[in-house]
DNA sequence: CGCCAGGGCCTCA
DNA sequence: TGAGGCCATGGC
């Protein structure tokens, strides 16, 4: 076991709290917001919004990808099947300030294809392996999509490992620069409890402190973690 | 202005 | 199987 691993994890959830996360936009609003209830139940649109928004946020500021959702949701691009109708050359307009917008395009298609013959209830009842491996044989989504997915729509306990991930586990000198996706996950998965709100608001905590603290260029003054980090 | 952002695919050894 | 190139916008 690795204590070092929980110790780091539940600092992060404890300085930052509830963060509500992944963040979707509510039948009467027209952003994405936060929520403040732990067990917030998801509307059908935004499930499919927190899938179309785990592609748009694909190595782009969250900021940008707020308003392709704004956009999509204007053009009443509510579900899949309304995705695939609407002309191209109006969600490519949409979604770019997402950047990548040709790429996403294409990868979002892809997405709402698999949606339409494949409904909610039947992929709810795959377990977690079966419902990774057909998310992986989309186009488009990667490990850190699918896991996404996963935990934050089908509220399956899996971590979701990305670039902030690694490089806390790499200042606290728990991996190595180059270390695969998936022994981070199971490393991970392995030294925390097993709880679906817990993995998702330490990812949440991780993306946060990376955002403001443990940024490319550190700002460790008061950082809460410091004692685990080589850079102190 | 350059750097960076809640990755993934393709190519080529 | 891994490294490197490519995709692109907007905030700072």
């Amino acid at each position: 076991m690795n204590e070092k691993i929980n110790k780091i994890f539940s600092a992060l959830d404890k300085k930052y709290g509830w963060l509500g996360w992944w963040p979707s936009t509510p039948p009467d609003k027209e952003y994405p917001e936060y929520h403040k209830s732990k067990n917030y139940k998801y509307s059908e649109y935004e499930k499919f919004e927190i899938a179309i928004g785990a592609i748009l946020t694909q190595n782009t500021a969250w900021s940008n990808v707020v308003k392709a959702l704004y956009n999509l949701k204007k053009l009443k691009c509510s579900s899949p099947e309304k995705m695939l109708e609407i002309e191209e050359t109006k969600i490519l307009e949409a979604i770019k300030p997402s950047g990548y917008y040709n790429q996403k395009l294409k990868k979002m298609r892809y997405l709402c294809e698999f949606l339409i013959k494949n409904n909610w209830r039947d992929l709810e009842k795959l377990d977690i392996s079966e419902l990774r491996k057909r998310l992986l044989d989309i186009w488009g989504i990667g490990k850190e999509t699918a896991d996404s997915i996963i935990l934050y729509v089908f509220n399956k306990p899996i971590f979701v490992v990305d670039a902030y991930t690694r490089r806390i586990l790499q200042r606290c000198e728990i991996i190595d620069a180059k270390k695969d996706y998936d022994e981070i996950r199971i490393l991970i998965e392995k030294n925390i409890p097993k709880k679906v709100n817990l993995y998702k608001n330490y990812h949440a905590a991780i993306v946060e402190h990376c955002k403001y603290n443990c940024k490319i260029k550190p700002l460790c003054e008061h950082c809460i973690i410091k004692n685990y980090c080589k850079l102190n």
